[in-house]
RNA sequence: CGGGGUGUAGCGCAGCCCGGUUAGCGCAUCUGGUUUGGGACCAGAGGGUCGCAGGUUCGAAUCCUGCCACCCCGACCA
């Protein structure tokens, strides 16, 4: 069938698209490096960003939007932001078209240039601490706290699909705060936030923890991230949460008026996570049938597909169904009905397994008779029968166990792929077999860290928050390390 | 941006090397009928700028040049 999609075992990356375009999720557009999110995954992007939305707003976040254009100059105000960010701007330099007067088509009327290009935004902290500067004069200013949800381009050379495209969409979090304790409390704060979403709603185990310098976001003093690791034990950084110091305050002049009476430079913080949790996603639970998907994120969580060889047959069930469909709904579980003649039940199944449905209910002329129903769950592919009396009571509770089974394998998985090794060549050995995370010593510098980079392709992924203190030797040159850092190969 | 590969109907492919009538096949689609507890069957029908643009030729899906997109592998990144 067309819909068939390659193993993991045979090639993990195409498996990975496969899924990705054969569930509905988004396709490859026109334009290089850019995708199409097709409405079933833009309905799970939806349901991310309504649940993230909230978090932000219980934890004291509002909402706004800033242009999608900044101003060449406001790059070259923080060194190692331009530097970071550079290589990968798509710049505006002119504003108009007009008919090629040599034929066909059109050109680029060299009249309207600009005279100060505009880069699109791969990321806001520029243009929104140009504008902070108009908003900040005294302590009582303080905090900002803001979220913008937009999209952003950063212009890549390689793109896959939702992991790294060269526009994508996100959330970043950008704020302001009087006292370097307050940032740093919010940068703790969000990364939790976006823990604690991995690990209820996507599924995901996640490690916390900061970046080393070479992997820091450009112009910040400290990132936080959390750290995700996927079926073919590559890692995948989930979302970061950075500490800015005052180094945006500074480069845009945003001082404040203390009430101590000093003028000080404002602290910043921002946070981002983008679509980029779409690919987390798949990676993470997903099979050799399709989709998989955690039951708090899934657009349809059940779907109910009748068994029935006469119109009369499908007229009995569908008022059965209707009741199901009303009970479930009540408990305000999304579910789908399924009532199409021209496909075979064998056909759906295969349909809702590549698309991730949770939970599948067939129901057909002997469930009439019995009182029952056929559920099938898509985690772990059981299927049992149940009775129709309290289906609504079980769909909800099986539901939830999905959500914590799946929870719990990702977890699982990740421990049994996770090493602690304390040689390099036990380092060596362990990356490539299991993979996946490996704990070791490291002396804390950039230049260890880019040896073992070079030699093994793996980076460090983060220095976990919660690693125990355990003195130790760094596995290169055997200088005294105070903790275990977290190496892998990344996406 | 370097190396390798691919691009022919919605999807998957054959045809290309060695140019020559109306460009084929499977799936999907539409119509009718029989079917329906794990990817149904029969009959009929519709659907094509052969990735795009040039060139060679009496004639190009096929040969040549350029470009575009995608995939795999590198360098760079969330």
């Amino acid at each position: 069938m067309a819909k068939e999609i390659t193993s993991r075992s045979e090639n993990y990356s195409q498996w990975y698209n496969d899924i990705v375009i054969k569930a509905g999720l988004a396709d490859h557009s026109a334009v290089r490096g850019c995708m199409v999110i097709k409405p079933y995954g833009y309905a799970i992007w939806e349901k991310i960003q309504r649940q993230l939305d909230d978090m932000f707003k219980a934890t004291g976040h509002q909402n706004a939007y800033f242009p999608l254009f900044i101003p060449k100059s406001f790059f070259s105000k923080e060194a190692s932001h331009v530097e970071g960010f550079a290589k990968e701007c798509a710049i505006v330099t002119h504003y108009r078209l007009k008919n090629d007067p040599n034929g066909k088509g059109v050109i680029v009327d060299p009249d309207a240039k600009l005279e100060e290009e505009l880069i699109v935004r791969p990321t806001s902290e520029t243009i929104i601490w140009n504008t902070y500067r108009g908003w900040i004069q005294s302590y009582r200013d303080l905090p900002i706290l803001i979220n913008q949800w937009a999209n952003v381009v950063r212009w890549e050379m390689r793109t896959r699909l939702f992991l790294r495209t060269a526009e994508f969409l996100w959330q970043e979090g950008h704020t302001a705060h009087a006292t370097k304790e307050e940032a740093l409390e919010e940068t703790i704060k969000m990364v939790n936030v976006y823990a604690e979403f991995a690990q209820n709603w996507l599924g995901i185990p996640v490690i916390i923890g900061t970046k080393s310098e070479s992997e820091r976001f450009a112009g910040a003093v400290e990132t936080y991230c959390i750290e995700a690791l996927m079926q073919d034990g590559k890692a995948l950084q989930a979302g970061t949460s950075h500490f800015l110091g005052q180094n945006f305050a500074k480069a845009f002049d945003v001082k404040f008026a203390s009430k101590e009476g000093t003028l000080d430079y404002v602290w910043a913080t921002s946070w981002g996570v983008s679509t980029r949790l779409m690919g987390a996603l798949v990676m993470a639970h997903s099979d050799d049938n399709g989709l998989v998907l955690p039951p708090m994120l899934a657009p349809t969580q059940v779907v109910i597909i009748p068994i029935f060889r006469t119109d009369e047959e499908l007229a009995s069930i569908t008022s059965k169904v209707n009741q199901i469909v009303a009970e479930l709904k009540s408990k305000g579980i999304s579910v789908q009905f399924d009532n199409r003649d021209n496909l075979k039940p064998g056909f759906k199944f295969a349909e809702y397994e590549l698309k991730g449905y949770p939970v599948r209910i067939a129901i057909g002329p002997k469930d009439l008779e019995k009182g029952t129903v056929e559920v099938a769950r898509r985690d772990n592919l059981t299927k049992e029968f149940v009775s129709q009396d309290g289906i609504a009571n079980y769909v909800e509770q099986l539901l939830k166990d999905i959500q914590t089974n799946i929870f719990q394998r990702s977890l699982k998985f990740r421990e049994l792929n996770t090493t602690k090794v304390d040689t390099y060549e036990e380092f060596k050995e362990k990356l490539d077999n299991p993979g996946g995370f490996i704990l070791a010593h490291w002396d804390g510098t950039a230049e260890t860290e880019e040896k073992i980079k070079e030699e093994t392709k793996a980076t460090i992924r983060c220095i976990p928050l919660d690693g125990e203190i355990e003195p130790g030797k760094c596995i290169i040159t055997g200088k005294p390390s105070e903790r275990r850092v977290i190496f892998a190969r990344a996406y």
